[in-house]
DNA sequence: GGATAGAGTTAACAATTACTTAACATTTAT
DNA sequence: ATAAATGTTAAGTAATTGTTAACTCTATCC
């Protein structure tokens, strides 16, 4: 659940289709732009996760693409380019990339750095238990209890709890909970979240 | 807090210099040295916080800098290597290295590797044996004991039992896992870990 | 230089858990 | 009083995790 976006950037459109392709069967949601001007747009609209940035571009730099999203924003890169030599790598990397891949490439191996990168970068910290009264969230041991009963949350159910914890008093949309807790691309029915709701207040 | 200081070491300035441009973004002092021998000398003048070590060094040879670092004090050591160097190297040197960074690296990742070290450092860097009721882990001996039966473990059991045992109770992710114990650049199939955690289990 | 053993990786399948939905009940607001 | 919103139940469906077994890779031993 909680499919990210990666943003695919190649002037070849076999390529991207070839990227798209391998990340798809990875369950991730494949955006596509042909060059600079419309990576810039989409990464600026869109908020992917992830770009995988071709170097060779049509009309803009893919280095000067790469640095400008590095200006705007924190979102990772993966290089992509048929340069090969060290000193190369390191310009691509010293531009703010995270990763590197040659053309010629293995698609599985891109998918593969896709992960990699991704896995590593969710470094948000907060305080790892929160208590209000009886009620204990904590976060580190993904374990909340009311008094000494534990309550036993579903994942679902702890980030719902999670989140009102975080902020008492504060009144949530539908939509607000939906984001946090079936993550942001959601796209069914907006009751379930009611369920949920109902489920946590039972077992409180 | 106080800035921490990071000593960094490689025979190449480039690369000295771009670490320290985004080591001081972070926030932190960065020292330099070229070699072996003055990587020493201010590691015992200045006790920096943490060293980034490349293993390739003119002179001395990096992973002797390392033992003899690690024979004179606990600072954190981060090892910087080539691609094209052994797996069991790295697990060798991941008993005395906090973490490895493999080359061409991105700055950013070795930045991002810099703040988790330290970030869980005051997490006291552990004797050399835990134990929990019947269960016993020595890291020095890289042995681990269920009552008077040894369980003879694997290295990536090791690693699994041991990460969980210096935290007992906090539930991890399969990311977190799979960095500590396959190693960050880990590109293959996520569900490994499950194989592995599967087979520790039957070993307790 | 095979043969063998140990470790790690992977695919396929089973078991379990949890999420989603639709239908109906109750409450709230107008 | 009635429409809209929210609460509740139970059943269907999907996602995750547990488990087995086959395969690869390396290192070690005749």
């Amino acid at each position: 659940m909680a499919s990210k976006r990666v943003l695919v950037v190649d002037d070849d459109v076999k390529t991207v289709e070839l990227v798209k392709l391998y990340l798809n069967r990875d369950g991730y949601r494949v955006l596509t732009a042909c060059d600079g001007t419309e990576a810039l747009r989409l990464a600026r609209e869109a908020h992917p996760d992830l770009i995988v940035l071709d170097l060779m571009l049509p009309g803009m730099d893919g280095l000067e693409v790469c640095r400008t999203l590095r200006d705007e924003s924190d979102v990772p890169v993966i290089l992509l380019t048929a340069k090969t030599t060290d000193q190369d790598k390191i310009n691509g990397l010293s531009s703010g990339a995270d990763d590197y891949v040659t053309k010629p490439f293995s698609p599985r191996e891109l998918a593969a750095r896709v992960r990699a990168v991704l896995r590593r970068l969710p470094g948000e910290r907060g305080p790892s238990e929160i208590r209000h009264s009886e009620l204990t969230v904590n976060f580190r041991k993904h374990e909340a209890s009311l008094g000494s009963r534990s309550l036993n949350l579903t994942p679902v159910e702890f980030r719902l709890l999670g989140v009102m914890v975080k902020e008492p008093g504060r009144v949530f949309t539908r939509e607000q909970l939906i984001d946090t807790a079936l993550g942001y691309d959601f796209e069914g029915f907006n009751r379930t979240i009611d369920v949920h709701i109902l489920n946590l207040r039972r077992k409180l």
